[in-house]
DNA sequence: ACATATCCGATGGGATAAGTAGGAAAGAGG
DNA sequence: CCTCTTTCCTACTTATCCCATCGGATATGT
Protein backbone atom coordinates (compact mmCIF):
# COMPACT_ATOMS: atom_id res chain seq x y z
CA UNK A 1 0.00 0.00 0.00
CA UNK A 2 1.32 3.18 -1.26
CA UNK A 3 -0.12 6.42 -0.77
CA UNK A 4 0.44 9.26 -3.46
CA UNK A 5 -0.51 12.72 -3.22
CA UNK A 6 -3.34 11.94 -5.71
CA UNK A 7 -5.04 9.44 -2.94
CA UNK A 8 -3.66 12.15 -0.30
CA UNK A 9 -6.00 14.58 -2.36
CA UNK A 10 -8.89 12.00 -2.50
CA UNK A 11 -9.23 11.21 0.88
CA UNK A 12 -9.90 14.77 1.51
CA UNK A 13 -11.88 15.77 -1.08
CA UNK A 14 -14.10 13.15 0.13
CA UNK A 15 -13.97 14.11 4.02
CA UNK A 16 -14.85 17.93 2.89
CA UNK A 17 -17.81 16.54 1.18
CA UNK A 18 -18.87 13.80 3.49
CA UNK A 19 -18.72 16.81 6.09
CA UNK A 20 -20.81 19.10 3.68
CA UNK A 21 -23.16 16.11 2.87
CA UNK A 22 -25.80 16.82 5.14
CA UNK A 23 -26.52 19.96 3.71
CA UNK A 24 -27.40 19.07 0.46
CA UNK A 25 -24.89 21.72 -1.28
CA UNK A 26 -22.86 21.81 -3.74
CA UNK A 27 -19.31 21.96 -3.64
CA UNK A 28 -17.03 23.72 -6.00
CA UNK A 29 -13.14 22.45 -7.06
CA UNK A 30 -12.10 26.23 -6.06
CA UNK A 31 -13.80 25.97 -2.74
CA UNK A 32 -12.43 22.06 -2.22
CA UNK A 33 -8.55 23.15 -3.35
CA UNK A 34 -8.34 25.69 -1.26
CA UNK A 35 -9.92 23.89 2.10
CA UNK A 36 -7.55 21.17 1.24
CA UNK A 37 -4.67 22.50 -0.19
CA UNK A 38 -4.40 20.75 -3.26
CA UNK A 39 -3.84 22.81 -6.68
CA UNK A 40 -6.48 23.19 -8.40
CA UNK A 41 -6.12 22.12 -12.13
CA UNK A 42 -5.09 18.66 -10.42
CA UNK A 43 -7.39 18.27 -8.23
CA UNK A 44 -10.02 18.80 -10.70
CA UNK A 45 -8.67 15.30 -12.60
CA UNK A 46 -8.92 13.30 -9.41
CA UNK A 47 -12.39 14.73 -9.15
CA UNK A 48 -13.28 13.33 -12.26
CA UNK A 49 -11.64 10.24 -11.03
CA UNK A 50 -13.97 9.76 -8.49
CA UNK A 51 -16.73 10.53 -10.13
CA UNK A 52 -15.84 8.09 -12.65
CA UNK A 53 -15.63 5.77 -9.75
CA UNK A 54 -19.03 6.24 -8.56
CA UNK A 55 -18.63 8.13 -4.94
CA UNK A 56 -19.11 11.52 -6.27
CA UNK A 57 -21.53 13.46 -8.52
CA UNK A 58 -21.05 16.95 -10.07
CA UNK A 59 -23.37 19.85 -12.07
CA UNK A 60 -21.37 21.88 -14.33
CA UNK A 61 -22.13 25.62 -15.27
CA UNK A 62 -22.79 28.64 -13.19
CA UNK A 63 -23.54 27.17 -9.07
CA UNK A 64 -22.31 23.90 -10.32
CA UNK A 65 -20.21 21.71 -8.16
CA UNK A 66 -19.62 18.54 -6.02
CA UNK A 67 -21.43 16.26 -3.95
CA UNK A 68 -21.76 12.61 -2.41
CA UNK A 69 -23.63 10.24 -4.67
CA UNK A 70 -23.66 8.10 -1.43
CA UNK A 71 -24.02 8.79 2.30
CA UNK A 72 -21.01 8.53 3.71
CA UNK A 73 -20.99 5.90 6.02
CA UNK A 74 -21.07 4.03 2.80
CA UNK A 75 -17.84 5.11 1.71
CA UNK A 76 -15.01 3.19 3.37
CA UNK A 77 -11.09 4.60 3.18
CA UNK A 78 -10.06 1.77 1.31
CA UNK A 79 -12.67 2.17 -1.69
CA UNK A 80 -11.36 5.47 -2.56
CA UNK A 81 -7.27 4.67 -1.79
CA UNK A 82 -7.65 1.71 -4.51
CA UNK A 83 -9.80 3.47 -6.82
CA UNK A 84 -7.34 6.17 -7.04
CA UNK A 85 -3.70 4.56 -6.13
CA UNK A 86 -4.72 0.96 -7.19
CA UNK A 87 -4.44 -2.32 -5.00
CA UNK A 88 -3.51 -2.35 -1.70
CA UNK A 89 -1.59 -5.49 -2.34
CA UNK A 90 2.55 -4.50 -1.48
CA UNK A 91 3.84 -7.19 -4.59
CA UNK A 92 2.26 -7.70 -7.54
CA UNK A 93 1.93 -11.50 -7.47
CA UNK A 94 -0.30 -11.85 -4.31
CA UNK A 95 -3.02 -12.08 -6.72
CA UNK A 96 -2.15 -13.45 -9.34
CA UNK A 97 -1.36 -17.33 -10.06
CA UNK A 98 1.24 -18.53 -9.18
CA UNK A 99 -0.18 -22.53 -8.75
CA UNK A 100 2.53 -23.73 -11.55
CA UNK A 101 5.24 -21.95 -9.37
CA UNK A 102 8.70 -24.37 -10.57
CA UNK A 103 10.37 -23.24 -7.10
CA UNK A 104 8.66 -22.75 -4.08
CA UNK A 105 11.74 -20.48 -2.84
CA UNK A 106 10.08 -18.05 -5.17
CA UNK A 107 6.63 -17.82 -3.77
CA UNK A 108 7.20 -18.71 -0.09
CA UNK A 109 7.22 -14.52 0.35
CA UNK A 110 3.71 -14.68 -1.09
CA UNK A 111 2.15 -15.95 1.73
CA UNK A 112 3.51 -12.94 3.86
CA UNK A 113 2.21 -10.32 1.33
CA UNK A 114 -1.32 -11.86 1.75
CA UNK A 115 -1.61 -11.48 4.98
CA UNK A 116 -0.42 -7.95 5.05
CA UNK A 117 -2.78 -7.38 2.69
CA UNK A 118 -5.31 -8.60 4.75
CA UNK A 119 -4.19 -6.87 7.81
CA UNK A 120 -4.57 -3.85 6.03
CA UNK A 121 -7.66 -4.31 4.01
CA UNK A 122 -9.00 -4.73 7.40
CA UNK A 123 -7.96 -1.66 8.31
CA UNK A 124 -9.36 0.34 5.76
CA UNK A 125 -12.31 -1.18 4.60
CA UNK A 126 -13.80 -0.82 8.03
CA UNK A 127 -13.22 2.66 8.05
CA UNK A 128 -16.21 5.13 6.92
CA UNK A 129 -16.38 8.69 5.52
CA UNK A 130 -19.15 8.87 8.48
CA UNK A 131 -17.18 7.77 11.36
CA UNK A 132 -14.43 10.56 10.40
CA UNK A 133 -16.58 12.93 9.78
CA UNK A 134 -17.94 12.28 13.22
CA UNK A 135 -14.56 12.52 14.65
CA UNK A 136 -14.04 15.90 13.31
CA UNK A 137 -16.86 17.38 14.46
CA UNK A 138 -16.38 15.55 18.06
CA UNK A 139 -12.44 17.52 17.98
CA UNK A 140 -13.79 20.87 16.66
CA UNK A 141 -16.61 20.67 19.73
CA UNK A 142 -13.39 20.05 22.40
CA UNK A 143 -11.87 22.84 20.25
CA UNK A 144 -14.39 25.25 20.83
CA UNK A 145 -14.66 24.19 24.43
CA UNK A 146 -10.85 24.56 25.18
CA UNK A 147 -11.01 27.74 23.88
CA UNK B 1 4.23 -0.75 1.77
CA UNK B 2 5.72 -1.33 -1.77
CA UNK B 3 7.90 -3.72 -2.82
CA UNK B 4 10.32 -3.86 -5.73
CA UNK B 5 12.11 -5.86 -7.63
CA UNK B 6 15.37 -5.10 -5.58
CA UNK B 7 13.49 -6.05 -2.72
CA UNK B 8 12.52 -9.06 -3.84
CA UNK B 9 15.77 -10.24 -4.82
CA UNK B 10 17.39 -9.15 -1.74
CA UNK B 11 14.75 -11.45 -0.16
CA UNK B 12 15.47 -14.26 -2.26
CA UNK B 13 18.98 -14.02 -1.69
CA UNK B 14 18.96 -13.51 2.46
CA UNK B 15 16.55 -17.02 1.95
CA UNK B 16 18.95 -19.08 0.09
CA UNK B 17 21.95 -17.68 2.40
CA UNK B 18 20.19 -18.83 4.77
CA UNK B 19 19.37 -22.30 3.70
CA UNK B 20 23.15 -22.30 2.79
CA UNK B 21 24.08 -21.06 6.70
CA UNK B 22 24.89 -24.63 8.22
CA UNK B 23 27.59 -25.85 5.59
CA UNK B 24 29.57 -22.67 6.28
CA UNK B 25 30.57 -22.39 2.96
CA UNK B 26 30.62 -19.25 0.80
CA UNK B 27 28.17 -18.75 -2.09
CA UNK B 28 29.06 -16.98 -5.39
CA UNK B 29 26.94 -14.27 -6.68
CA UNK B 30 26.55 -16.27 -10.04
CA UNK B 31 24.73 -19.42 -8.43
CA UNK B 32 22.73 -16.88 -5.96
CA UNK B 33 21.54 -15.15 -9.39
CA UNK B 34 20.82 -18.49 -10.94
CA UNK B 35 18.86 -20.18 -8.35
CA UNK B 36 17.03 -17.21 -7.25
CA UNK B 37 16.54 -15.90 -11.07
CA UNK B 38 17.81 -12.07 -11.31
CA UNK B 39 20.64 -11.12 -13.68
CA UNK B 40 23.37 -10.67 -12.02
CA UNK B 41 24.88 -7.49 -12.01
CA UNK B 42 21.64 -5.89 -10.40
CA UNK B 43 22.44 -8.72 -7.87
CA UNK B 44 25.54 -6.99 -7.02
CA UNK B 45 24.32 -4.13 -6.11
CA UNK B 46 21.87 -5.61 -3.92
CA UNK B 47 24.61 -7.99 -2.34
CA UNK B 48 26.81 -4.97 -1.52
CA UNK B 49 23.71 -2.91 0.07
CA UNK B 50 22.82 -5.87 2.33
CA UNK B 51 26.63 -6.03 3.42
CA UNK B 52 26.63 -2.39 4.04
CA UNK B 53 23.92 -3.26 5.85
CA UNK B 54 25.59 -5.71 7.89
CA UNK B 55 23.30 -8.81 6.94
CA UNK B 56 25.73 -10.60 4.87
CA UNK B 57 29.37 -10.54 4.52
CA UNK B 58 31.83 -11.36 1.82
CA UNK B 59 35.25 -12.62 0.45
CA UNK B 60 36.52 -11.49 -2.97
CA UNK B 61 38.50 -13.11 -5.36
CA UNK B 62 38.57 -16.63 -6.41
CA UNK B 63 36.48 -19.09 -4.10
CA UNK B 64 35.00 -15.94 -2.56
CA UNK B 65 31.16 -15.51 -2.35
CA UNK B 66 28.58 -14.21 0.23
CA UNK B 67 27.32 -15.25 3.86
CA UNK B 68 25.05 -14.54 6.18
CA UNK B 69 26.42 -12.20 8.58
CA UNK B 70 24.22 -13.29 11.62
CA UNK B 71 22.08 -16.23 12.23
CA UNK B 72 19.05 -16.51 10.14
CA UNK B 73 16.65 -16.75 13.21
CA UNK B 74 18.00 -12.94 14.11
CA UNK B 75 17.39 -11.57 10.37
CA UNK B 76 13.20 -10.84 9.50
CA UNK B 77 11.86 -10.19 6.90
CA UNK B 78 11.21 -6.29 7.65
CA UNK B 79 14.94 -6.11 8.25
CA UNK B 80 15.56 -6.83 4.76
CA UNK B 81 12.26 -4.75 3.48
CA UNK B 82 13.02 -1.79 5.31
CA UNK B 83 16.92 -1.50 4.16
CA UNK B 84 16.38 -2.05 0.43
CA UNK B 85 12.78 -0.87 -0.16
CA UNK B 86 12.54 2.07 2.61
CA UNK B 87 10.37 2.49 5.19
CA UNK B 88 7.26 -0.06 5.84
CA UNK B 89 4.87 3.08 6.17
CA UNK B 90 2.45 3.88 3.36
CA UNK B 91 2.46 7.62 3.28
CA UNK B 92 5.30 9.99 4.07
CA UNK B 93 3.85 11.80 7.26
CA UNK B 94 3.41 9.11 9.43
CA UNK B 95 6.76 9.59 11.51
CA UNK B 96 7.16 13.37 11.16
CA UNK B 97 6.04 15.16 13.81
CA UNK B 98 2.47 17.31 13.36
CA UNK B 99 2.15 18.64 16.21
CA UNK B 100 1.91 21.66 15.21
CA UNK B 101 -0.37 20.66 11.83
CA UNK B 102 -3.00 23.88 11.31
CA UNK B 103 -6.74 21.62 10.33
CA UNK B 104 -7.26 18.45 11.67
CA UNK B 105 -8.94 17.51 8.44
CA UNK B 106 -5.38 17.20 6.98
CA UNK B 107 -4.12 15.19 9.82
CA UNK B 108 -6.99 12.90 10.05
CA UNK B 109 -5.89 9.84 7.58
CA UNK B 110 -2.26 10.16 9.95
CA UNK B 111 -3.57 7.58 12.76
CA UNK B 112 -4.99 5.08 9.69
CA UNK B 113 -1.30 5.09 8.29
CA UNK B 114 0.15 4.47 11.28
CA UNK B 115 -2.46 1.54 12.25
CA UNK B 116 -1.50 0.00 8.80
CA UNK B 117 1.64 0.28 9.57
CA UNK B 118 1.91 -1.22 12.75
CA UNK B 119 -0.35 -4.12 11.67
CA UNK B 120 2.50 -4.41 8.16
CA UNK B 121 4.79 -4.11 10.50
CA UNK B 122 3.34 -6.90 13.43
CA UNK B 123 3.56 -9.61 10.05
CA UNK B 124 7.40 -8.80 9.15
CA UNK B 125 8.70 -7.91 11.91
CA UNK B 126 7.79 -11.36 13.74
CA UNK B 127 9.16 -13.61 10.36
CA UNK B 128 12.63 -14.93 10.29
CA UNK B 129 14.89 -16.84 7.58
CA UNK B 130 15.19 -19.25 10.24
CA UNK B 131 11.48 -19.60 9.89
CA UNK B 132 11.21 -19.61 6.30
CA UNK B 133 14.20 -21.82 5.90
CA UNK B 134 12.57 -24.57 8.30
CA UNK B 135 9.49 -24.20 6.29
CA UNK B 136 11.34 -25.03 2.98
CA UNK B 137 13.25 -28.09 4.51
CA UNK B 138 9.31 -29.27 5.88
CA UNK B 139 7.80 -28.46 2.07
CA UNK B 140 10.80 -30.58 0.06
CA UNK B 141 10.22 -33.33 2.44
CA UNK B 142 6.67 -33.34 1.27
CA UNK B 143 7.66 -33.40 -2.06
CA UNK B 144 10.17 -35.79 -1.93
CA UNK B 145 7.44 -38.22 -0.63
CA UNK B 146 4.90 -37.59 -3.02
CA UNK B 147 7.56 -38.11 -5.82
C1' DA C 1 51.02 -14.45 -13.41
C1' DC C 2 46.38 -15.76 -13.80
C1' DA C 3 41.80 -16.91 -13.13
C1' DT C 4 38.09 -15.84 -10.26
C1' DA C 5 35.07 -12.80 -7.42
C1' DT C 6 33.62 -8.94 -5.20
C1' DC C 7 33.45 -3.86 -5.35
C1' DC C 8 32.13 0.47 -7.44
C1' DG C 9 30.75 4.30 -10.53
C1' DA C 10 28.55 5.80 -14.77
C1' DT C 11 24.97 5.58 -17.91
C1' DG C 12 20.39 4.86 -20.07
C1' DG C 13 15.58 3.47 -21.06
C1' DG C 14 11.08 3.21 -19.27
C1' DA C 15 7.54 4.03 -16.06
C1' DT C 16 5.25 6.81 -12.73
C1' DA C 17 4.22 11.06 -10.01
C1' DA C 18 2.80 15.54 -9.82
C1' DG C 19 1.61 18.98 -11.75
C1' DT C 20 0.50 22.85 -15.97
C1' DA C 21 -1.91 24.61 -19.78
C1' DG C 22 -5.58 25.35 -22.90
C1' DG C 23 -9.68 24.95 -24.30
C1' DA C 24 -14.45 22.46 -25.13
C1' DA C 25 -18.93 21.70 -23.28
C1' DA C 26 -22.75 22.64 -20.18
C1' DG C 27 -25.69 25.43 -17.36
C1' DA C 28 -27.77 29.78 -15.00
C1' DG C 29 -29.04 34.59 -15.33
C1' DG C 30 -29.93 38.63 -17.79
C1' DC D 1 -28.76 35.29 -27.54
C1' DC D 2 -24.80 36.54 -24.66
C1' DT D 3 -21.95 36.05 -20.83
C1' DC D 4 -20.14 34.25 -16.88
C1' DT D 5 -19.21 30.34 -14.30
C1' DT D 6 -17.90 25.73 -13.58
C1' DT D 7 -17.08 21.06 -14.91
C1' DC D 8 -14.92 18.06 -18.40
C1' DC D 9 -11.14 16.44 -21.28
C1' DT D 10 -6.61 16.02 -23.56
C1' DA D 11 -2.01 16.91 -24.12
C1' DC D 12 2.31 18.31 -22.36
C1' DT D 13 6.17 18.97 -18.98
C1' DT D 14 9.41 18.05 -15.37
C1' DA D 15 11.42 15.31 -12.08
C1' DT D 16 12.22 11.10 -9.81
C1' DC D 17 12.61 6.36 -9.33
C1' DC D 18 13.12 1.50 -11.02
C1' DC D 19 15.70 -1.86 -13.32
C1' DA D 20 18.91 -2.84 -15.10
C1' DT D 21 23.73 -2.98 -18.30
C1' DC D 22 28.56 -1.94 -18.87
C1' DG D 23 33.40 -1.32 -17.85
C1' DG D 24 36.66 -1.62 -15.05
C1' DA D 25 39.15 -1.49 -10.24
C1' DT D 26 40.45 -4.30 -6.45
C1' DA D 27 41.28 -8.35 -3.83
C1' DT D 28 42.46 -13.41 -3.29
C1' DG D 29 43.64 -18.34 -3.84
C1' DT D 30 46.50 -21.54 -6.89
Amino acid sequence: MKITFKGDYALKAILDLALHYDSGELVTSFDLSQRIDAPIKFLEQVLLELKKGGFIESRRGNIGGYRLARVPGQITVGDIVRLVDGPSEPIACVNKDYSNCADIKKCIFKGIWQKVDQATSGIIDHITFEDLASQISINQKVLSYSI
